[in-house]
DNA sequence: TGCCAGGCCGGGT
DNA sequence: ACCCGGCATGGC
């Protein structure tokens, strides 16, 4: 009983690897999160919600442009002007006030400093950064992940479909359960996770889209 | 043209 | 504890 249970996690853990390779010699390295610096990624996670990369990337441009992409600057600034920035992105209004959310809990209790930031424990850090509105499960483990190097895996839409399709999941598991998933199953690297992460965006951007069947060019189609 | 994108919140059952 | 509407632009 507990041998067949055990043998399934291997399983289970040599898929993930093996899917993890495949990507790799697919993509190469991706080097993730696109962003220079620890607050653009960080803004980034927050302008990306249900959103279009290309879109958030022109809102960042827009707040370079004017060269505002500093805590205190996007503090100081109207949140109606701030919406005109990024209104590329979508949602702009609301984004808006959730960044200023956002950094005035990072300016508040860390000085606008990632590094005394990051140098919290990371579940600590996570549940402090789920209580900043506008921040959910996926932003604040993006965070953490790509900005802060933490290993903690991130889930997404396309993590999910991905994973669905390949009948690892139902439709019900809410985003704790997939999280654990994945980090019980893969070596607690932040390294690692970043690049699965990326990979599976990958996938799902280009060959697994909402009304879109799965199709042999897919990198991942030999593991259906 | 219509559908989709790297979610999250608040209110109602 | 779920379920749902709202938020909104730009690309294909």
């Amino acid at each position: 009983m507990t041998d067949t249970i055990s043998n399934q996690n291997i399983n289970i853990s040599s898929q993930l690897w093996s899917m993890h390779r495949s990507l790799l010699k697919f993509y190469g390295p991706l080097h993730w999160w696109p962003g220079e610096t620890e607050l653009e990624i960080m803004i980034g996670a927050i302008l990306t919600q249900n959103t279009n990369w290309q879109n958030v990337s022109k809102a960042i441009e827009k707040i370079k442009e004017e060269g505002l992409l500093d805590v205190q600057a996007l503090l100081r600034i109207e949140a109606e002007y701030l919406g005109k920035l990024i209104k590329s992105c979508g949602y702009y209004n609301l984004k808006a006030q959730r960044l200023k959310n956002f950094l005035s809990f990072f300016y508040n209790k860390y000085d606008g400093s990632a590094e005394k930031l990051f140098s919290r424990n990371g579940q600590v850090l996570r549940t402090e950064l789920l209580k900043v509105n506008g921040i959910g499960p996926e932003t604040a483990d993006s965070i953490l992940l790509y900005a802060g190097k933490k290993p903690i895996f991130v889930v997404d839409a396309y993590t999910r479909r991905i994973f669905q399709r390949h009948g690892y999941f139902s439709h019900n598991e809410d985003y704790e359960d997939i999280q654990c998933f994945f980090m019980s199953h893969l070596p607690c690297e932040h390294s690692l996770y970043n690049e699965f992460h990326a990979q599976l965006v990958m996938v799902g951007k280009e060959y697994c889209k909402k009304n879109n069947p799965s199709c042999p060019q897919c990198p991942l189609f030999s593991f259906l």
